[in-house]
DNA sequence: GTCTATAACGAGATAGAC
DNA sequence: GTCTATCTCGTTATAGAC
């Protein structure tokens, strides 16, 4: 009978507190990193007592991991919408487009970009239900050069012998309609995203690079070239010898 | 009276000492994370009380720091060893050298390269002393942009007119006696190696990257491409369209 | 059924008196 | 340099409020 109302009331409250939570949770975070994330001091500034919050999260882990799925989801997201408002332009300013948004969103979230790309909290490990969340940005990458391949205005980066076999297993596991050179350049040039952005996130560019915008967005435009968006004669427009 | 002696012997001890110190400060480094090093765990495992540490490191963040300094001395002298060890080589081979030696001590070492390159500490910053040791890897990646330059089989990668004063500000700093243009593409080729790196240390790699030194070694040739070792013609040998 | 509070465990860290 | 009293932590069992 109270059926129809209350469950909606509970079922509220259960989903702010657990947000409350996690945001408290995230300000640990940001405050004393990942290791020391403890249930105990969350629950003290929450005014919960610790036993409580087991209730909405089985573990410490499991929080962990929470926050670890949120952070690329809201990653994700962001570079969603940045690639949708760009949906119509060329795979090159879509490329670009993305990884921006990771930047812009690295720099606004670090502790969360920390605890994802950064080393593995000690004495945790990631389940795999992080996996989905953690794909997001990869499969938007996938898309742009899909549309670009069926639109033949992909190059085909150069493939070392030796490199083949595994270059077809990765394309068969992550995007079977991409050639496996591509997919391989991907893998690669993903990697050196995120060197780019850690680099600069975590103070490697202190007193090295100051104006940042402009660095970062020629360093995606080179590695919008090597997935084989540009061809290399464009790529390196009016320069001579 | 014990004098002249007894110094010598305290200074042995005190070089023994600090060393065992420094050790076990790494196996819990390997063990809990930069973020719990305490000091009292060390005093405790060295069986030693922990005002008896503080002969030796004055605080904790000190003992940071000479950990720190340490790692990149070992990541230096290691990446010198190697491009020492092909000094007659060509440009590209002693560029690969030093990249693969860098990764070879980053895997051996995965817990200080965390330290060196990952997330700061929460509290610490470091001091300016790490700089000339953060430098030695950096240098002889410009050892060898120098000598290929200086023989004219130095290709000057594309460089943007919005990137150029920062460019310029760059080799200034860094590389005066190379052009800017080599200098800004060292800079993110040096980035995007260590997004390599740390992808493969950190887990990204982990269901995707399966053959790693060849995935590795392809990659840090198309570094050596992007910072204009190699000529793109050359880079892309045996392949069609 | 759903939540919070109390109390306790075993382990480890810490501060200070001695 | 040692010892002790007092903190922290994750986690569980239990009891009671809504």
């Amino acid at each position: 009978m109270t059926r129809s109302t209350t469950p909606g009331i509970r079922a509220r409250a259960r989903i702010e507190v657990t947000a409350a939570i996690k945001d408290e949770a995230r300000r640990q975070l940001a405050a004393e990193g990942a290791a020391k994330l403890s249930l105990r001091a969350v629950a003290r500034e929450l005014g919960m007592v610790s036993s409580a919050l087991y209730r909405y999260f089985p573990s410490r882990d499991e929080l962990l991991t929470a926050l670890i799925i949120d952070a690329f989801d809201s990653m994700g997201e962001t570079a969603e919408r940045a690639h949708e408002a760009v949906a119509d332009a060329g795979p090159v300013q879509r490329w670009s487009a993305v990884c921006e948004a990771v930047r812009g969103w690295a720099l606004g979230h670090p502790h969360e970009y920390a605890l994802i790309y950064g080393p593995p909290v000690p004495g945790y490990t990631a389940p795999d239900t992080t996996v989905p969340a953690a794909s997001r940005v990869g499969l938007l990458f996938i898309d742009v050069l899909r549309d670009a391949y069926q639109g033949l205005g992909l190059a085909k980066p150069p493939l070392p012998a030796e490199l083949r076999p595994e270059a077809e297993r990765m394309a068969a596991d992550q995007a079977p309609d991409l050639p496996p050179e591509t997919v391989a350049a991907l893998v690669a040039a993903w990697a050196q995203l995120y060197g780019l952005i850690g680099f600069e996130l975590f103070g490697q560019f202190n007193r090295v690079v100051t104006d940042r915008e402009p660095f970062f967005r020629h360093a995606v435009a080179q590695l919008a070239q090597g997935v084989g968006l540009v061809f290399p004669q464009e790529g390196r427009a009016g320069k001579g010898s």
